[in-house]
DNA sequence: CTGAAAGCGCTTACAG
DNA sequence: CTGAAAGCGCTTACAG
């Protein structure tokens, strides 16, 4: 009977005091721990157990990657951890590293150019193999230090020009493209494209572009409306100036979606008779809010996965391959318009 | 004029790249890395600068917890990562530790506790200064093996029996008890308490404790009703057996509110005439549903931030005391009931 | 003002 | 089947 330590309560348990108490040297430790068994005695195997059971012993993953080069650990820096967007991408994502063993560090740039550059910068001095980020800025420039640091970058949510970054986002173009398709069979004849300021403009773009390309190859007149908070002054205007039969507001994210739509009631605006609304819908909620509604739902989820197999692709065969995945959205029919 | 590295590409510049550069010992650099400026001469100090910006180097900050015992990581193991509260008690606990220089590992038990389990080894590896639990298990038991690693640890949202580890918890007791004097007030006379199989048990246990509180010494009459998934069933039971004045529905969550308002929509059971509703409200779209929902409102960014600074201080000041803190929670009153 | 050396907790090529 | 030793990238007591 070895006599037990009583320091466990005092450090932390390490290597050493694993080999120690079996009374081997810690290079069998180390392999014991690294599943390397058939290179030693059954019992000492079942000896080295013990006294990582009796300890209470853990690895310290610190002191492994500084040797071993590689952290398993990924950074993501989020946009914006307030949102229900994030929870669901991240939820996607852990569903993944959890599978493959890697650990996830999260910083929320929170809108600021800044805290990214920050969080960014913590990411890399805390060594991560591969770094998700939703990029606050459309330049790359602005990220070009990352590739210097030869680290695995994928972007997800929105893609940066140029385009030197593998990236995951929602296919904004072609879904907007596809509802206004439906806007047109639902015959309106004018679409007022309601936009935030301060909301990532080139997402919205994408969106806006998307209505576009049918629009401008039909009768329906398409408007571009920013407005700015809970402001909606300048929505009253082109409401106020509009003639003939009921529009379409389409607005560009679910926030906006939910605020025009509380908007329209306080201004007792029927929807959809004297005003039709549709656009992006975040709130998984379409189906309580009276009238139901119409619009585009991400999947958020779907895209945390796929960001996370691609970024551990990325890192395991250390491809250099651009490539652009997009997820399709949904449609779903409701009653707003 | 000093040839410049090519290496930056290949492999990661370390402080002997930056002594190398410069042509002085690692000593120096790591001194001025950690701002000791007041003993490395002046021109010195400008051509460690300069060597760190043209090479790119960012300190690995691995290798420096490795020496210093101490990894600025703090972890949390979060019960269901796809949740609105989620993202928000996240959000608050990022606000403080970006300040303090603190980076955040997250983990996603999603309800499984052996991925709780999982996860909190995980991050014990990656030698975290501290842990932040929402806890899937009331007993403290499960968690016996993190007293004995001595890592300073903070419960979020739950607390555990016995009381041994400090929390920052909703006031659930009081809060549903001052929203179930509302209701008393209000002159309703039954209460259907709404619990779904599955959610956090205990913590429901005290919203329905809270308002016990208050009909067990009033005419209140208060029913405890389970459903599972979207079935409604038992609740339509009971709600078929009522006579008298409309009853008043206490959802335990915000998840179960929203649904509970649709399936009586869909039973075409008006709401507040026939069957008034309040609970739980995380929708933060209380305003936009129609009716417009009256119930308690938690603060899962300032649950965060409490949180975050509570953790701190453990960590910072090795204080044992066990803390037990209340957020309080708001009561916003609509139409619902 | 500066540096050589030891050591944090691991892994692994080399040797036996 | 096992171990001594070197080294990952840092920090710091000690010495000058």
């Amino acid at each position: 009977m070895i006599e037990i330590e009583k320091s466990s309560l005092m450090t932390k348990v390490t290597i050493t005091d694993v080999a120690n108490e079996v009374g081997i040297s810690k290079t069998t430790v180390s392999r014991y721990l690294n599943g390397q068994y058939n290179r030693i005695n059954i019992n000492t195997q079942h000896a080295i157990q013990e006294a990582i059971d009796a300890l209470g012993y853990v690895p310290n993953q610190q002191a492994r990657s500084l040797k071993l080069k590689e952290s398993h650990l990924i950074g993501l820096v989020i946009a914006d951890m307030a949102n229900t967007y994030s929870s669901h991408l991240i939820s996607g994502i852990q569903n993944v590293f959890r599978q493959q063993g890697y650990s996830l560090m999260i910083f929320d740039s929170a809108n600021i150019v800044e805290q990214e550059k920050h969080a960014l910068n913590q990411l890399l001095a805390a060594n991560v193999d591969g770094l998700i980020l939703q990029p606050l800025v459309k330049n790359s420039d602005q990220y070009q230090f990352l590739s210097e640091r030869n680290v695995p970058v994928v972007l997800v949510d929105r893609q940066t020009e140029p385009q030197i970054w593998p990236s995951v986002t929602s296919d904004n173009f072609n879904a907007s493209k596809n509802m206004a398709k439906i806007l047109l069979d639902k015959q309106y004849k004018q679409v007022i494209f309601l936009d935030s300021h301060g909301e990532n403009p080139w997402t919205n773009q994408l969106r806006y572009d998307g209505i576009a390309s049918i629009t401008s190859r039909s009768d329906m007149d398409l408007t571009y409306v920013q407005v700015e908070m809970a402001d909606f002054t300048p929505l009253a205007a082109v409401l106020d100036a509009h003639h003939g039969p009921a529009p379409v507001i389409f607005a560009a994210n679910g926030e906006l979606l939910l605020k025009c739509l509380s908007w329209l009631k306080s201004q007792q605006i029927a929807v959809p008779t004297d005003v039709a609304v549709t656009g992006y819908d975040d709130s998984t909620l379409g189906d309580l809010i009276t009238p139901g509604i119409t619009g585009v739902v991400q999947n958020p989820q779907v895209l945390g996965e796929t960001t996370a197999n691609s970024i551990l692709n990325h890192i395991k065969q250390k491809s250099k391959i651009v490539d652009q995945i997009e997820i399709p959205s949904q449609i779903i029919e409701r009653a707003s318009c």
